[in-house]
DNA sequence: CATTGACCCTCCAGTAACTGGAAGCCTCAT
DNA sequence: ATGAGGCTTCCAGTTACTGGAGGGTCAATG
């Protein structure tokens, strides 16, 4: 199978999958003509690695959920804590960008918007106030 | 003022005031001897600048952000469309991490974290059950 | 006066995960 | 044989810094 309709059938993009080569997550063979040649395995692996980067996972996350994927004496703690850990920091970005957006928020509705110039938005991110 | 002063007094660190002058944020004067020569406008301007990254703006946000900070006529409109737009993408990027938190948590919480391979966190990701 | 330690300088490289583009074969159908 | 795709490699750019090497400068001390 060539690489364009692995990109279809996998959803992950040619260029992305010539990516995964380079980095090692992926290791097909090549044909006389020197094109990559893909087998079905491939396709399960590189439609793997596109639902777990939609998942938000690294690209270091990937590599050891694929090794895991394809071992079949793994233990599903190695699985959950790395699934866990994800999750955490999935959490603090939330968080964090939560925190923005009440900020952010707060000052947008202060703001009259108009063609003055006086704007809390401004204000509130200069430091005039401060030390003096 | 040297460029350490800035940092400490800023908040902004040495490495990145340097790179800030490099993409054209602040422009310092140099002394004779070679060293950045600051102002205590400068210091605002990158204070300004850390508070708005801290509120995840753009650099490119923030060259407009300083521009309309310095524009004694500015209108206080132009302020208020760029910090909803702002706005607008954060709620994506929440909206889009709470979903990935979901299903992840799902997964989590479905994973019985033993000793035995099955795993519904591999088993989601692996695309076997499509195709056939 | 020489040295030491804290600053400062520039330039280079690396980070994460691709993406776009140029230049150039391969293949198949007309 | 010619043209449209598809494939190849390699280079560069993206975001916003950060770390480090190699090397001047300055103020104070011995």
């Amino acid at each position: 199978m060539n690489i364009g309709d692995v990109a279809r059938q996998s959803g992950v993009p040619a260029k992305t999958i010539r990516y995964y080569e380079d980095i090692g997550l992926i290791r097909p063979n090549r044909s006389e003509n020197g094109y990559r040649a893909f087998t079905e395995n491939h396709v399960h692996k590189l439609a793997f690695l596109g639902r777990a980067r939609a998942l938000g996972f690294t690209i270091e996350d990937c590599r050891t959920l694929l090794s895991l994927y394809e071992d079949e004496n793994r233990e599903s703690m190695q699985v959950k804590a790395g699934a866990e850990d994800h999750l955490r920091q999935i959490e603090e970005k939330i968080a964090k960008l939560q925190s923005m957006r009440a900020t952010l928020a707060e000052l947008v509705e202060k703001c009259a918007g108009d063609h003055r110039p006086d704007c809390p938005i401004i204000e509130d991110l200069s430091p005039e106030r401060l030390a003096k």
